[in-house]
DNA sequence: CTCCATGTTTAGAA
DNA sequence: CTTCTAAACATGGA
């Protein structure tokens, strides 16, 4: 799930339930998770302390505490957030559990605990060490124009380079580049200045639209891609077969029919 | 059993 | 130095 919409979407939830509430007991079930920061540690930095502010930078989600101190999300591939109130049951891999004074608590879930759970002091920092470029909703044509033409290779990869904007992973390349129209291997130094400005404008429809509709594909505009992304599936607009590729060793979907090379 | 899966990191090859 | 590929991480679902 999470690349930028999804955990935008999560950052909302987390706004709308965990927010203003105070720390009373950190279950930790998977330390793993924690990388290097010890439970105890981590159990020490969040107990007491009250949840004030959140933040998202790509594919991250930061909760601020009262002292200043930052409690980091990453997600993975199978990462989400679960709010639980009452007697409700944290679900099957809830792998971090904050209980709060008032009984309700937060589960971080996560199947493959492909993600991480850590805290900073100072989130400006930590996107420097982890090499993050700007949010891909913040930067802007300019930005992306120069990023464009500063590198090589195909366009999906690229859209896909963290370090050069963050927050769109697989699946959100596919549906910009089908929106756009653009062939996913077309090499990035060879897109024309109407198709980057065309990129970066489907860029923001994209993510916009399916912030607005909470991630989910089911409730995604008629015409995308994402609901149809699976092998025997067809094109949304004109009923071609899509096309399953590899790269790099993963699997990316376009149109053959709205999306030539 | 096999293959695939939304992410990131790392090693090694061009 | 840049770019690409495969593999690894952990765990399920088809």
């Amino acid at each position: 799930m999470p690349e930028l919409p999804d955990v935008e979407t999560f950052k909302q939830y987390l706004d709308h339930t965990a927010l203003h509430h105070t720390i009373d007991k950190v279950s930790v079930e998977a330390p793993e998770m924690l990388g290097e920061l010890s439970t105890r540690a981590f159990q020490r930095r969040l107990t007491g302390h009250t949840l004030e502010r959140s933040r998202r930078h790509g594919k991250y989600l930061f909760a601020g505490l009262e002292d200043g101190d930052w409690l980091v999300f990453h997600f993975g591939m199978t990462g989400a957030l679960k709010y639980l109130e009452g007697e409700e049951q944290a679900p099957r891999y809830t792998r971090i559990l904050l209980s709060f004074k008032d009984g309700s608590r937060l589960a971080y879930v996560n199947t493959r605990k492909l993600g991480k759970v850590v805290m900073t002091d100072d989130v400006d920092e930590f996107l420097h060490q982890h090499d993050l470029g700007p949010d891909a909703l913040q930067l802007d044509l300019e930005q992306f124009r120069s990023q464009a033409r500063a590198h090589r290779g195909s366009v999906k990869t690229w859209l896909m380079n963290q370090e050069i904007l963050a927050g769109i992973g697989n699946i959100y390349s596919d549906e910009i580049l089908f929106q756009a129209h653009l062939h996913p291997e077309h090499k990035v130094e060879s897109l024309s200045d109407q198709e980057i400005k065309t990129l970066y404008r489907k860029m923001h429809e994209v993510l916009d639209k399916t912030i607005a509709v909470h991630a989910d594909p089911s409730a995604m505009p008629r015409r995308y891609l994402i609901p149809h992304r699976k092998k025997g599936e067809h094109c949304p607009v004109c009923k071609t077969p899509i096309t399953q590729f590899k790269i790099s060793g993963r699997s990316g979907y376009y149109c053959p029919q709205c999306q030539p090379s």
